[in-house]
Order: structure tokens, then C-alpha cells, then sequence
DNA sequence: TCAAAAGTGTTGGGCATACACCCATGA
DNA sequence: TCATGGGTGTATGCCCAACACTTTTGA
């Protein structure tokens, strides 16, 4: 095998798209460029690799830098590899997808003086390099995992109504689901637990709060149980 | 963002893992090692990736001119980028499997020099670096995805009979199944039509040959069809 | 005629779907 | 008292799993 270094390399980077849910639909996290090339478009946040670090730390070390996002879940989606895909210079990317509750993380609008902010995936800007693409492919990925993981409750706060949940797989899975059906689902599967508490100030019936039992899930799965929404 | 050239760089390969099926088992091939580190041991198919070629080229390129083989069936995996995982140097790599079948295939033992075998999945020799959680990745990877798409007739010969198609999930999924039920279950799927031929030499009754219906599969997946075995 | 694998149907139970009304609460 | 969403049960059909014998062929 022929030594590194006889070859040029490309460049590594790691880029994230982080969801998360607001009371209408999925959000996507984007960092507006100050720099050239495709100065002051939108971008996902992510950065250069340093050689001394996992990929998975330089993805969370990027997030907290360019968004104060931590401690959040994080899964490698795919690694992009066309030639011309940063036109400076060739430029591998290896991708990751975050999921966030809002309730329970701050994002400060940027750490380094760049703008970052939410927007819907059904109203997108223009984005920057090839990142459209990758958001589709984060899109997919979510819409795929969540019917047979549990990553769904990364989005939700730690209590949460039934309707909260069944809006996040409707949301995801872009369809509209039997409220009977999917409460009598959830609750069969026995993975969540209802707390004591209700909802508050709403003009209306106050509906329980439950929380995910893990605990729970993990005994099931080592018994062979399968999520499936 | 600062500029790449600022840090130093990891280095990048692709890995290949190759399964393929024989009578008896699933299998994987493997390159003996010529040169430090892990001189000798065996390890996936892989090497360096160039600046002017994409990721899936690299991984193309490599396996032909450590296997012979091409024009096979390739899919991402996943990108490992362990600190340690090449002693030598920070290395990040790519990886891919690929689905031959034997019969389709000739393997050159080797095109430079080094030793090409497969190897049962069921005795596998000490693998180099982290190769043996790359293929082990790559054997759930299989295992999840060959029940939802139909990538399990790459490792088949063009016309096959449904036993085969059978045993060949027995040995992926690894349990048995009921041979009415699948035959039912294929059949009924209309995603294999039958062919006028029939197995041949073997001392019993011969079965039909079926072949995979590539036309009537996609037909049926733009309708919302899904395949699940 | 024997051995080996091909080929074939039915039944029962569990699960998903479809569907509509009363209840609790705050304004 | 009204508006809003919370919460609940049943009936139907479909699909999956379990299960055993006859047929064909070559040796």
C-alpha cells in the first residue's frame, strides 16, 4: 500500500443537521456565512476536523461553538464525497443529524458572531455548498429511524402529552394518525409513563403528562420486542 | 471558519467489506496484509483515497485492484475516525459493502502481489485494525436492510430457485423459516417470475428457476408497495 | 423402490384500521 | 354555556404463523 502522503489529500469536515419541533413542524437549525464563498447565505453549522479529535467530537465541538448546543443526540448520517462539492478545494464531509427538545436547551443565537437561527423544513432558503442535499438525506434518515427507534422523545420535552407525541409522528411522517389508535399503541407497548402531573394554562381540558420509561424500553428490546410505530 | 491548511490533516481511506454466499454460509473477503502494520494478518479490501476521485470511485478502484472484482452492488456503511485505529497516523475511513454472487464473478486471487480469499462469517481469522467492528457493522447493516429492500437477489445468480432465495435469508437473518409461508409470501409479492428453466444435475426432483423482477419492483414501490420479508 | 427435496392449503388468533361520542376545563 | 381538546371501545378484515402430506426425479 502506498504511503499517505505520496497523494494530496482532501479536506475533512463534519456538518450537523440539528431538528427539532416547535407546535407546527420540524425545524432545522442554519448558520448564515460571513465568509466567501457563498457569503451571506445559509449553511448547516459544521467545520474543519482537527487531527486530534474523533468525528464526533469535532461535530459536537462545532454545535457549541457555532450554536451553544450540547449534550444533545447526535447520530452519523452519511459522508459526502463529490469532487466539486466546496468549490475552494476538495472536501470530504462526513454528516451527522441532532435531535433537540426545545424546552430544554438555549440556543444562543451565535457564540462567534455569526447568526444562526431555526426554520422550518417546509420554508427553506437557499442553502450553501451541497447542503440541501444533505438535509434531504437527514430528513430521510429521521423519517426511516423513528418508526422502529424511540429517537422520537429527543424531541420532546421530558413530559409530554399523548396529542405532543402523536403531532411529532405526524409531523415526521407527514401523515395523520387515529388518536385512538396511536394512544391505545403507545400505551399496549407500556415504553411511557404517565406522571402525576397535567398540562397547564390551556383554555381547555389540562391533558396528563407522560414521560419515556427507558428503563422499560431496554427490557423490552432484550426480550426481542420491536418498536414499531 | 479558518482555513483547512491551518490544521493538520487526517488522512483518508475506504474499506470495503464483500459478502457473498455460498452453499453452506455468508462470506467475506479478506486481503492478506504485506506491509507494517499488521503484516501478514488479514484485513478488508481498502486503501488511500485521491483528491480527484469521489468516495464510491476510491472504494471502486480498490477493490478492483485488490480483487478483480467490479460492476458489484455498493452501498455507504459508515465513516470510523478513532484516534488510535491506525497506529501509524490519524486515519479516517470511509467504508462500504458490496453483494456479489459467485457465480456471476470471478475472483482474482490478487492483482498486486497480495493474498485474496473469503473467508465464512462463522470463522473468521484475526482481523487488522478496527477491521472487526467494520464488519460487524456491516453484517447488521445487511441484516436490517435485506428485509426491506430487495438487495438480497445481489447475492444471487440472475436465475435462482426459491429455496435458494430462502436459505439465503435463513442465513442473513439467522433463524429459520417456514418454506410455505415464504413461498406464499414471494409469490404473492409478484417481485420473482418464473422462468422456463429448471435446476439442473441435482439427485432429486428439480426446482423452478424464478428471476428477479427489477421492472415490476420499481412499479410496485412508486405505488407505496412495501417490501418486508 | 428408495431417498431427497419440490411443491401445495387451511385454520385460528392477533393486530391494525375505521369510526363517534361524552367529559372536563377555562374563558 | 360554550368552545376546545381530552379521553374512551368495538367490530371488521387482513395478515401472519403454525402445521403435514403428496409428487417428482435420479440413483
Amino acid at each position: 500500500m502506498a504511503h499517505a502522503y505520496e497523494f494530496a489529500r482532501p479536506a475533512l469536515t463534519v456538518d450537523i443537521v440539528v431538528f427539532a419541533l416547535d407546535e407546527e413542524d420540524l425545524q432545522v437549525m442554519l448558520i448564515e456565512r460571513d465568509l466567501k464563498p457563498f457569503e451571506g447565505q445559509w449553511a448547516l453549522p459544521g467545520g474543519f476536523v482537527r487531527v486530534d479529535e474523533t468525528l464526533e467530537e469535532a461535530a459536537r465541538r462545532e454545535l457549541e461553538e457555532e450554536t451553544g448546543l450540547k449534550d444533545i443526540y447526535l447520530e452519523q448520517l452519511y459522508t459526502f464525497g463529490d469532487i466539486k462539492r466546496d468549490p475552494r478545494e476538495r472536501v470530504v464531509t462526513v454528516t451527522y443529524y441532532a435531535l433537540v427538545n426545545l424546552e430544554g436547551h438555549d440556543v444562543q443565537a451565535s457564540t462567534d458572531a455569526r447568526n444562526a437561527a431555526w426554520f422550518s423544513m417546509n420554508d427553506l432558503p437557499k442553502l450553501a455548498f451541497d447542503h440541501k442535499t444533505i438535509l434531504r438525506a437527514a430528513h430521510e434518515r429521521l423519517r426511516g429511524k423513528v418508526r422502529y427507534q424511540p429517537i422520537g422523545f429527543e424531541l420532546l420535552p421530558e413530559k409530554f402529552t399523548l396529542r405532543q407525541m402523536q403531532h411529532l409522528y405526524e409531523v415526521i411522517l407527514d401523515r395523520e394518525l387515529d388518536k385512538r389508535n396511536f394512544r391505545k399503541k403507545v400505551l399496549g407497548m407500556e415504553i411511557v409513563k404517565e406522571t402525576k402531573e397535567i398540562e397547564k394554562d390551556v383554555a381547555h381540558r389540562a391533558a396528563r403528562l407522560y414521560r419515556f420509561d427507558k428503563r422499560r424500553y431496554d427490557k423490552l428490546t432484550k426480550q426481542g420486542f420491536n418498536f414499531e410505530i
